[in-house]
DNA sequence: CGCTGGCACTCTCCGCTATCGAGTGCTATT
DNA sequence: AATAGCACTCGATAGCGGAGAGTGCCAGCG
């Protein structure tokens, strides 16, 4: 994949040279201006017998017979297999971010704040998304709050920090008291528990104790069955900042519009972020090729990563912005703010 | 400033259809179209002459000579003046609102959902703003958990719904006894009062009774000092839907540009909508000339009403839109949505 | 006196054509 | 195998001219 049969040295670098001019010019690149930029000069001539390869070999595109050459995705990802990942953060934009992370309170707060420093930095759309609390969501505490009459609201705090608030509707009514025996109980025999499990052994036990706690047990069956322990919760949280920075990218309207449409299902942004970004991978991932899943998202690249501390991944963040975009960079940001994120919580959860 | 003097019906007539041929085609209408569309036919000449005194009243302009004339924001505010607030909405937006809103939990949701249904039945900009909570704010419970050493998860929940969590850092660590202690204290205390004066309060208290409670007077000063019961807590929730909207009302690109990067900096926002909503005025509210204060907003418009139940204001609703929209419709659809509003709630307290 | 029709004039918009520049592919040459 | 030259293609740009829409003004009609 990396380096297929058949390209050798000078192709690979005659093809990183054009990548590299059509990121920052935005423009096809043909053979002429190539020999003048490029320092080892080899002449327009030899260029385009490359360029005619390169481009049998799927690397290379013209628009039309007669323009320049523009890198396909199979050219992006060489591209970015061949970076070496070293290069560092310019010292404005750390400190950009520092400043901007500053100060930060919990996870929801963190996550909103990196999708907007993303944006910033990257000129790409910050995309964060918190982490689907289906996998390892542990309940830390709850509580419940009698509102009014069969109303009540119950706190969910898990062990990542996440709070989750919800308004249940009851059947029943319930007596305080009942409420505090039930988040009592929840809490005495349950901490630490993943709230899918949680609810079944709650059914469970309810089966076998009917007899016994048959209060207690009926307020928290109760409780559960409006969805106090939800674990979709009310969804995910989803921040998308940086819609400007896509008005300069895309020249099309139409297109436009449908973009903005689509970043604004928040739905439609965590099944892309989950499809492409593996939980369980360390490193920043870069997926060239986003039109395979959405349509619309074709000349678009996701640069992501999950945000994780030690093994638990919390979110993710992610850059997605236009193919032709400055990539070790980007690339640095998104490894910046994962590796803050864990140094961060580790600091002040410790 | 309704019907200045020197305008009469005639006048008043042609105005009116010129601004609605004006929003309903969107391009400067010549007196030749008016002529033919309208029904009570008068010549092409007369209305040249009506349209002349106009523009020197000041309600119309040219584009630049020969073309037709476009309303100025003047004569908007003429137009919703003299609209009758009677329009209906139709039964599908209705019904389209209803489904949105269907099964709404809290405030915050809530303002979530009208900011999206919003910009969808009035192709603007659905924007949405939790009240500051510094207006009457009353607590209605406390409560602590602590995460970790120095590190105390704090929820409070208001009377009216609004749950607000916070992540404190302590100077001292405070045993979970403490907590509890000092959130009991607070509950039993202060349930139903102004955060702010709580706060005073609490202060005043700690002066003269620190000999007798002491542990417990030092636990409640040091959670308010770390901002437990701030009232300004994590700043006012502001939803902002329809950015693809925008897309199609803009058509320069740098303007759009910084319609958008306006629209993400929430703080903008609240001015904006605190600016001209006023929290006491009980009906919609339509501003035509958002460009006094924002310059890059010229050629749009706010529409917006405060979200009460009862007297409480809650929040507000608005939607940005172009001057050439649908007002009638837009003004409904608002109205429609504020009135729900205090029904909702007012049904779910009871 | 107000309304109307007519006329000359001014713009913008659209399509057509000619031209230019950048780029390609092929071939002859070193 | 690399290079230089040549003919050809295509997109972008500028200039031109006509069509359409609109205006202002003036003279005539009820």
């Amino acid at each position: 994949m990396g380096s297929p049969s058949g390209i050798g040295k000078r192709e690979r670098e005659i093809l990183t040279a054009i990548i590299e001019t059509y990121i920052s010019t935005g423009e096809p690149v043909g053979s002429r201006t190539l020999a003048r930029t490029n320092r080892e000069s080899l002449s327009a001539a030899s260029i385009r017998n490359v360029m005619a390869d390169l481009a049998d070999a799927g690397f290379l595109e013209q628009p039309h017979t007669s323009a320049g050459r523009v890198p396909t995705p199979q050219a992006y990802r060489f591209y970015v297999n061949q970076l070496t990942g070293e290069a560092r953060l310019s010292p404005a934009d750390e400190s950009l971010i520092q400043g901007s992370l500053h100060g930060t309170q919990d996870l929801q707060d963190f996550l909103e704040r990196t999708s907007h420093v993303l944006s910033l930095v990257s000129h790409g759309i910050g995309v964060t998304v918190s982490s689907t609390p289906a996998l390892r969501n542990a309940l830390e505490h709850v509580y419940f709050q009698r509102l009014a009459e069969r109303k009540v609201l119950a706190v969910v705090v898990t062990r990542n920090g996440l709070v989750r608030d919800r308004v249940l509707r009851l059947p029943n009514d319930l007596a305080i008291s009942d409420l505090e025996a039930a988040a009592a109980y929840i809490n005495q025999n349950f901490r630490g528990w993943d709230m899918e499990t949680l609810r079944n052994e709650i059914a469970k036990r309810l089966q076998q104790e009917r007899s016994d706690y048959d209060r207690l047990m009926a307020s928290v069956e109760q409780l559960c069955a409006q969805g106090a322990l939800a674990s979709e919760g009310p969804a995910q949280t989803v921040y998308v900042e940086g819609a400007a920075n896509l008005v300069i990218t895309e020249q099309d309207k139409e297109r436009l519009r449908q973009l903005l449409t689509t970043l604004e299902e928040k739905q439609r942004v965590v099944d892309l972020l989950s499809a492409y970004l593996d939980a369980r991978q360390e490193a920043v991932r870069v997926v060239v090729g986003l039109e395979d899943t959405m349509p619309h998202l074709n000349n678009f690249v996701l640069i992501g990563a999950p945000a994780r501390v030690g093994d638990e991944v919390m979110g993710s963040l992610a850059v997605i912005g236009p193919t032709r975009m400055d990539y070790e960079h980007t690339i640095s940001a998104v490894s910046y703010i994962a590796r803050m994120f864990d140094q961060f919580w580790n600091q002040s959860d410790g």
